[in-house]
DNA sequence: GTGAAAGCGCTAACAA
DNA sequence: TTGTTAGCGCTTTCAC
């Protein structure tokens, strides 16, 4: 009896039943207990506690899950975890689960469509009760998997058509609008846009939202401005690198994100540039060290804690109340603009 | 019968038993199929794997390590994800896991005992395979219940006197010794050292070892010029501040960790001091974001995907081959100093 | 080689 | 109110 040895060993383990007979009930009781049962009385409810405590006794979540079909397991799925954002928005994440008694499983895609699938299932092999796509708007094709399971679930920024599935719809243009006027009351009309990727549905979003707040604002944007890069430190050096080699150059940045403006920071110091005098730059998402870079960066804030929030409650409308087809199935979540020191009027010569 | 129903309108969920059918066979030749049993013959097995691929089964997780008492989970609990060495850490650690088959449970402790309390309870609750506990070195007393329930861990620089647990001892003094002959080297003499706080283990070695370092070097150290901050970014704020307050003021400044160091980089920055010309600064972990600082940040190194191996290493050892005595139980990981643009002479008049 | 059957620890009918 | 019992989906003896 190899298995009933290990288990001998490992000495302690006590389950349900252990309980059940210290506390001289049966095992139903000891559950309804646990799962706070109105139809338990005080008198036994005592005991069974007491003896759950002398036990340290807790219970298997695998059993239960496996017997009630629900994992209280929340997946996350970020697309880059190097960039603060998505730490940031995960911790926010895990808090609010934790609270409600939820556990999560965190994955990243790195903009793979080959691993953001293998996460997916790894998470369906886990079963998951509901998964939050923060990939903002990549590959979202493969998801399929997800709906067919019937599993809940929530996007940001991308609609898919089905009733287990939420979005949650980031209004970028509020605070691109902002940023704009910012600069525009500064003095700047020629500003640059340093874009994300395009096969990002955000970055898309955004670039979009700055042209419209450009128009909108009666000032002219160059065809040459507007220039694509990675959503990283090494993204936004190339994007300004590009930029310095026109001869007509901007006298503002705005970046579809913070990584791209600290990169932008670092290559204009680089080139002799200094911010904010030669140079406006403006992030998006006002991460963490927004506050602490060199000048601290002007930014976009796109609150992490909202919608980590928005993201949980969808998830738990579909979770706990499914098939209530007035469920909210779409979440709106804002921006708005932080000035700090990387914004100023632009000096005469520019 | 409302769980019948629900499984119905459910619809898929293929289970073993459906492979099975399909595949005419016994379920238990679809479960040594799946888990590689050799004794299964080339021809059920295709049939197997032909009916498992039509009906994209995948088996349940929870069933499995009900039966096995083996999850395939592993937790890692980090002090605090806002400091990017932890998110780099844990991708490290797990893409590791992941290519084993391995999942992982993440939790921050924020060094809050009862939140380590409560993120050892979650993971003991999800019947993790092993923890890798890397707050390095604080209030690792929670963690007797992990080790009274016989779960592997592996502590980074604390020693747990149980065969369960193992060690990651972190070689800093070699990095720090570099670190200082690096400065002597430039032509400093008046170094400070920003500490990190002494309840961490982790702090106190640093510092420690800072001391020797300045000693070997014949360098005279100030009391004055060691200070205990936080490892954050205010934190190297404030222990700049009290620096500056000081008649006598060091030339160079080693910090405990890169937050502190991007800190005095900030602060030293708004007090109009440059770094290097006016200030060397160095910092412990080079975090990816080192490389983006103004200037560019001298670091020790400490390798996170080191670091990450090793304790994936040690825990694997202890699930997978439990008992061994000869398994090690001590792994050692090394730092290294990288030079960049905060470090320089000091000016004639310091 | 393959299958039948006994649980893993728990929840939820159903009985009492 | 409380207890008895039938599984949840799987692994793993044990027979064949």
């Amino acid at each position: 009896m190899p298995r009933k040895a290990a288990r001998k060993t490992a000495g302690k383990m006590p389950d349900i039943r252990t309980v059940a007979a210290l506390a001289k009930v049966s095992i139903a009781t000891v559950s309804r207990t646990i799962n706070g049962s109105p139809l338990v009385s005080d008198r036994l409810s005592k005991r069974v506690w007491q003896a759950i405590k002398q036990l340290n006794y807790f219970p298997n979540t695998h059993a239960r899950t496996l017997v009630s079909g629900r994992s209280r397991l929340l997946g996350i799925i970020v697309e880059n975890i190097t960039n603060p954002f998505f730490p940031e928005l995960v911790q926010s994440f895990e808090e609010i689960a934790v609270k409600h008694g939820y556990e999560i499983l965190v994955s990243s895609s790195n903009s793979d469509p080959e691993i953001l699938t293998s996460c997916v299932r790894r998470m369906l092999e886990r079963k998951v009760d509901g998964v939050a796509v923060m990939t903002f708007g990549e590959e979202e094709t493969v998801l399929d998997q997800l709906v067919h399971r019937n599993v809940p679930i929530v996007l940001a920024e991308f609609k898919l058509d089905d009733p287990k599935a939420s979005t949650i719809l980031l209004d970028y243009s509020t605070g691109i609008r902002a940023a704009v006027s910012h600069l525009a009351g500064l003095g700047h009309r020629s500003i640059a846009f340093l874009a994300g990727p395009h096969h990002l549905h955000s970055a898309v979003t955004r670039e979009n939202d700055f042209r419209t707040a450009m128009h909108n604002a009666g000032l002219p944007l160059q065809k040459k401005w507007v220039i694509e890069c990675d959503h990283t430190l090494k993204g936004g050096v190339a994007g300004f690198g590009q930029l310095q080699k026109l001869t007509a150059r901007p006298t503002a940045i705005v970046c579809s994100n913070d990584m791209i403006a600290i990169g932008v920071l670092r290559a204009a110091y680089m080139d002799g540039l200094r911010v904010p005098q030669d140079l406006s730059v403006i992030g998006l998402d006002d991460i963490d060290f927004a506050e602490f870079t060199l000048p601290p960066l002007t930014s976009i804030r796109l609150s992490r804690s909202d919608l980590a929030r928005a993201a949980f409650e969808a998830l738990r409308a579909q979770t706990e109340d499914p098939g209530n087809p007035k469920m909210p199935r779409e979440f709106l979540v804002s921006t708005s603009l932080v000035v700090r020191g990387s914004t100023g009027a632009p000096s005469a010569g520019s």
